[in-house]
RNA sequence: GCCGGUAUAGUUCAAUGGUAGAACAGUGCACUCAUAAAGCACAAAAAAUGGUUCAAUUCCAUUUACCGGCACCA
């Protein structure tokens, strides 16, 4: 049979500072959809990447004394270590937005567009800080000041750049959103976009002077200019699937795969609207559906930040107390769709009561009955698969509620242990304690393959011990006080 | 300012036009297979005002508070 096929893309973060829990977050919940669609048998493209052009990267480069392309191979090599430490799968795809056949795709993707007559050129005036010798936009500013320079006026400086024809797009994009009713998760980030839209469209700039940026992506029949963020961010989710290229692996995960995009809410009118409007203008398929994360926020839903002192660095509490660790927290504590905190105390709460006191805790028990008994699943009991219900959640990508279920299921086994009492059953009715620790194994193999997308490890050493009849020979989650 | 949303136990979240559920934290009991874990029990909640209704936490309006969006910021 052919197998259905399924794409799927975090958003590029830039390659010039390590990932926060934001990023974590992202990636871990991909990482889960697209582990999740293989184990029911889908065949998956699962894309991430870096974004390593821009004004910012160029300084920074600058700043630290090294060559641009050495600093950005070099946050590459950091951003794949820091995967790693997120567990995510081993058969994700990587684009580098400097990668060669990203930067022809781009241009391809340009020039398309141009032949649409989609992209014209005019004049464009950006703010000026003297003081902080970089451009500002609006929102950076109060009353036409940079707020770290006031009293300084912000110059206008004109120069010609090329620009998008966004504003051709407004009726069809409502129309495509109109036609794709679940376009956009959750529903109430979708109304935001479709009423943002109906407020008007306006062209926006998609190119910068060569001169003032050198390190981006040229555009196609003009050294003077190089693309701005859009042309060049956006169409990697295409360009890694090798098109204009390798049109086989376009038609077989674009167009065939429903593309699903994960991003934070910051992101949603760049990838659910501007980046549709692009794939229109190149006479693409769109994206099939677009998941918008909350924010990870400090105490009380304050913002984190390093003068708040509140953050917390995913790499120090995968330090601390492993990687399935962060990721329970991140799938089971973080809400699905809404903005959720992130402190040392609630992580320590939920590692104790989740995973310690919890999953740990239960197979340690049932795995010492097992083994003291001698009880083992048949091959007939571990080749059930548990993924025929209950996955309603991960569909509609409500993952929070999918690994509520899960602990749900941990704690009727608990409460099965506790009631049925094998342990002292054992010694009075042999054969029916053997029949309840056989009833805990099954339930609790089955927990360990619900468990696959989200703690990948865990469940695999749980299904270990179960097939090896073993005990834990340490906890699988220490207690921590 | 405009548009949208939210307000339920100490905390994070449910359900519901007619007894408001759970998890974590708290208190107590009790068990021993287990990581002084788990189990059982107890305590604990509808922002304010008004309206519709036999009946409102639920529907409507107003007020208050908070959150999000309102463009070139990944």
């Amino acid at each position: 049979m052919k197998k259905e096929n399924f794409y799927i893309t975090t958003t590029l973060p830039y390659v010039n500072a390590p990932l926060h829990m934001g990023h974590a977050l992202e990636l871990v919940r991909a990482d889960t959809i697209a582990h999740y669609k293989k184990l029911i048998g889908y065949d998956v493209y699962f894309n991430t990447g870096t974004d390593e052009h821009g004004i910012k990267i160029y300084e920074k480069a600058k700043e630290n004394k090294i060559a641009v392309q050495d600093f950005v191979d070099k946050g590459f090599e950091t951003f794949k270590e820091q995967l790693k430490m997120f567990g995510m799968s081993k058969d994700v795809h990587f684009i580098r937005t400097t990668d060669k056949h990203h930067e022809i795709a781009a241009q391809e993707f340009w020039k398309i567009v141009s032949q649409n007559g989609y992209i014209y050129k005019k004049n464009y005036e950006t703010k000026y800080c003297i003081g902080c010798e970089s451009e500002k936009t609006d929102s950076e500013l109060e009353n036409g000041e940079c707020l770290d320079h006031p009293g300084v006026k912000v110059s206008l400086i004109s120069e010609e750049n090329y620009f998008f024809k966004y504003s051709a797009f407004e009726n069809k994009l409502l129309d495509f959103y109109e036609k794709n009713p679940n376009f956009i998760i959750p529903d109430f980030r979708f109304n935001e976009i479709k009423s943002f839209i109906k407020n008007g469209l306006q062209d926006f700039s998609i190119s910068r002077l060569k001169s003032k940026m050198p390190w981006g992506i040229e555009v196609p029949n003009d050294g003077d200019h190089v693309m701005y963020v859009w042309f060049d961010a956006l169409t990697n989710y295409i360009s890694t699937l090798g098109w204009p290229d390798n049109l086989e692996n376009f038609e077989k995960y674009w167009i065939n795969g429903n593309p699903t995009q994960y991003c934070g809410k910051d992101n949603t009118r760049f990838q659910g609207a501007m980046w549709q409007a692009m794939l229109i203008a190149a006479g693409l398929p769109n994206s099939h559906q677009i998941v918008i994360n909350g924010f990870i926020t400090g105490d009380g839903g304050i913002r984190m930040s390093k003068t708040l002192g509140n953050v917390v660095d995913p790499r120090d509490i995968v330090k601390e107390y492993g990687i399935d660790a962060l990721r329970y927290f991140l799938l089971r504590e973080v809400s699905s769709f809404e903005d959720s905190p992130f402190t040392i105390e609630r992580f320590k709460n939920s590692y104790n009561s989740g995973l310690a006191n919890g999953l740990g805790n239960l197979v340690s028990r049932i795995m010492t009955m097992a083994v003291n008994y001698n009880v083992k699943l048949s091959e007939e009991d571990l080749k059930t698969g548990y993924y025929t219900n209950s996955v309603e959640d991960l569909e509609n990508f409500d993952i929070n509620k999918f690994v509520n279920n899960i602990w749900f299921n941990i704690k009727n086994l608990d409460e099965y242990i506790q009631k049925e009492e094998p342990f002292k059953k054992i010694k009075i009715d042999e054969e029916k304690a053997r029949k309840d620790i056989n009833y805990l194994l099954f339930h609790l193999y089955g927990i360990a393959s619900l468990l696959e997308p989200i703690l990948p490890e865990t469940s695999q050493k749980i299904k270990d011990l179960i097939k090896e009849n073993k005990k834990p020979e340490q906890p699988l989650f220490l207690r921590k006080e």
